[in-house]
DNA sequence: AGCACGCCGACT
DNA sequence: GTCGGCGTGCTC
């Protein structure tokens, strides 16, 4: 017998060992084999009669059994090879490795009474006890208590004590929802879907509730003991999702998310694995998290660029894992937006997807929506009088301003904008360090220097998050103002507790607090910038700027208050504002499938990016544009990039049809390692 | 990814 | 004359 084993390297196929006799291998089992001097952990991707290799084959060391599911295996190699990524990296990249949950916080798992009489003869442990009680719960702090170190041990031991895992400190009121009938009806055709693989866009503006129905879907599944999986863009938008959850599950989901201690994300994914989990919520890497028996997968703002990775390998996009992943294993998939991709919503139209809609808001009522102009104010008249008002009004106040820093940009005397020398990309002021800082390497600069004149002294221009902080705070003085972008996002916890408590009054954030958030106390958005949304030189500039201002927009009035948007811009008759503002999702889907057909952009073709990094990146791209030229592809480019931490790099773009990538991937079996291919690019620049 | 082999600059 | 820079190439 033959094993194929992926392994964690880049660039390679699966290696062929030899399985000796007396070792069981199966697929998705993970081994440990001989590779060059070294050895290795792999997967075991197949197991044949023949090797692919010529040579000599060397026999699997040892092996740990059954490690993933042969689904998950199967899926992962799917995506690797949509990617152009091996297998084997593709695995390292997306699966948890086993890890021990260390234990960051203490309750109680006894009556107090019967604690306390339990630790009567020993000081060290009633001292913990009675921390614990007033809620020190941190092991950290308790073990700072004299003879903490050992007594936490001890109760946790004896089982006095156990375990805290909450992955968030977020707390809310629960209320309870009674669904509408527009909700009812969504639920009930979903209802179909589970078990079948069925696709439906649940489509309908914010504050329509979709959240419910996506829990109400997941409820159906569990009690035909099928698993729930809910994903969301933004980490920022799940301690609210499992807090929820929780409510109308009955028990809290396992979270899994990209930033989430090793310990616990493998807890989720192996508890998930073996059944004991039901209920996942997660980030766009949660798709993979392997379930027995899935019902329904849930994608909340299914829009938003978030759920593509392209920064690292492997490229994917979650809502295609999870359609494919639906279509395997049988769960229905749901996307929900209120401002859907034209791609999806193209989809929908042509009956590829079930539309559901959710005509009206269940929460509060439609806020008014002003388009004001923005002039050189950071927070211009009409917004300043608006954010008074509402302050006295004792209302919350969401600032919303897509670009980080104070400043984003600074102009030498000699016209010269000052740029990273590695990246060329324009250096932004950071109050918070002092200091410039390059938004694609991260290298801060204090005092930089003009390279053109030697010159230290700019002007500093353009707006960021941490200047319409200080500008809130100059003009509110007495108001309590906070910012959540991120460089904020340690304490985004905490924040978003004080936020939600009202103790926060005006919140200033840049992405994460444009979406889902779902505050009853904000009363007023505004939308500092409007036009600055649709500077991006891209295709998507008009469908990022109606769902950022619509996103956004969708915060304000979800509770008794009515809500209020107001919009400062200079451009308020661009059609994305203009749609936006009116929450007119299928006026702008007509012009922007109008102007995607002009330039057969998708969804009238389908696009691959290709990335050339590295020395001599122009004319390498250039050569693979001819080559794939020759064989007939239309190709666009090649453009040169701004480097990357002093590397250069081009790129080209290939357009054809849905079989595009499948032709790519028969001409270029394996790119060479210079070369990055991306399917279905959510940027391009 | 590692770790090898392999050809051109600053030093004992 | 060496030590060492990291450019290609291989690992079943």
């Amino acid at each position: 017998m033959i094993a194929r084993v992926a392994l964690p390297i880049p660039r390679a196929a699966p290696f062929d060992y030899e399985v000796p006799l007396g070792l069981s291998v199966a697929v998705g089992d993970r081994v440990r084999v001989p590779f060059g001097p070294r050895h290795l952990w792999g997967i075991v991707v197949g197991v044949v009669a023949e090797p692919t290799f010529p040579g000599r084959l060397l026999p699997i060391e040892a092996t740990s059994g059954p490690f993933l599911p042969p689904s998950t295996v199967s899926i992962i190699e799917e995506v690797s090879r949509r990617s152009f990524v091996p297998v084997g990296l593709a695995l390292a990249r997306l699966v948890p490795l086993p890890s021990r949950v260390r234990v960051r916080a203490v309750e109680l798992a006894v009556p107090a009474e019967a604690a306390s009489d339990l630790a009567r003869r020993a000081p060290a442990q009633a001292r913990i006890l009675a921390a614990v009680a007033e809620g020190t719960t941190e092991v950290g702090a308790l073990r700072r208590i004299p003879g903490g170190d050992r007594a936490v041990a001890a109760l946790l031991r004896k089982g006095i004590l156990r375990p805290r895992r909450l992955p968030f400190s977020y707390r809310e009121e629960s209320r309870a929802v009674a669904l509408t009938s527009a909700q009812r009806a969504a639920v009930e055709a979903m209802r179909v879907g589970i078990g079948s693989g069925r696709k439906y866009l649940l489509f309908g503006p914010p504050g329509a509730g979709k959240t419910e129905v996506y829990l109400r879907a997941v409820v159906e599944g569990l009690a035909r003991g099928k698993a729930g999986l809910l994903l969301v863009p933004e980490v920022s938008l799940l301690p609210q999702l499992w807090t929820r959850a929780g409510r109308v599950l009955g028990s809290p989901p396992a979270p899994y998310f990209g930033e989430l201690r090793p310990g616990e994300r493998w807890e989720s994914w192996h508890g998930a694995q073996e059944g004991r989990i039901h209920c996942v919520v997660g980030t766009r890497s949660a798709v993979f998290v392997p379930f027995p028996d899935l019902g329904v997968i849930a994608l909340d703002e299914e829009g938003e660029p978030a759920y593509k990775q392209e920064e690292m390998a492997p490229y994917y996009h979650a809502r295609a894992v999870a359609e494919l992943r639906a279509g395997r294993e049988g769960a229905a998939v749901v996307l929900g937006a209120a401002a859907p991709s034209v791609e999806t919503y193209s989809r929908a139209e042509r009956g590829e997807i079930e539309l559901l809609r959710l005509p009206q808001r269940v929460v509060g009522a439609e806020p008014a929506v002003r388009i004001v102009p923005r002039g050189d104010e950071v927070i211009g008249p009409a917004l300043e009088e608006a954010v008074g008002r509402h302050l006295a009004r004792r209302g919350q106040i969401l600032l919303f301003i897509n670009r980080l820093g104070f400043y984003t940009g600074a102009a030498c005397r000699c016209r010269a904008i000052l740029r990273c020398p590695d990246c060329e990309i324009p250096l932004v002021f950071h109050l918070s360090e002092r200091a410039f800082r390059c938004h694609a390497c991260g290298r801060v600069q204090r005092d930089p220097a003009c390279p053109n004149c030697g010159e230290t002294r700019f002007h500093l221009f353009g707006v960021g998050t941490e200047r319409v902080e200080h500008e809130a705070k100059r003009l509110f003085p007495r108001a309590t103002v906070a910012r959540l972008d991120a460089d904020a996002a340690r304490d985004r916890d905490r924040i978003l507790s004080s936020f939600a408590t009202g103790e926060i009054q005006i919140l200033v954030g840049a992405q994460m607090v444009g979406k889902g958030l779902d505050f009853p106390g904000i009363s007023l958005v505004g939308i500092v910038n409007a036009d600055q949304l649709l500077s991006t030189p891209d295709f998507r500039a008009g469908e990022r700027t109606y769902q950022l201002i619509a996103g956004a927009a969708g915060r304000a009035g979800r509770g008794e208050r009515p809500g209020e948007v107001i919009v400062q811009s200079d451009q308020p008759d661009y059609y994305a504002i203009r749609c936006a503002v009116r929450g007119d999702y299928a006026a702008f889907y007509g012009e922007e499938m109008r102007y995607r057909e002009a330039l057969r952009y998708p969804p009238f073709s389908r696009l691959v990016r290709m990335v050339v990094t590295g020395s001599g990146a122009e004319g390498k791209a250039g050569q693979v544009a001819r080559d794939l030229g020759s064989h007939g592809f239309e190709v666009l480019g090649p453009a040169r990039l701004f480097p990357r931490r002093g590397i250069p790099r081009a790129q080209l773009l290939v357009r054809g049809k849905d079989d595009v990538v499948e032709l790519l991937a028969a001409a270029l079996p394996q790119p060479p390692s210079w070369l990055r291919v991306d399917p279905d690019p959510i940027w391009l620049g």
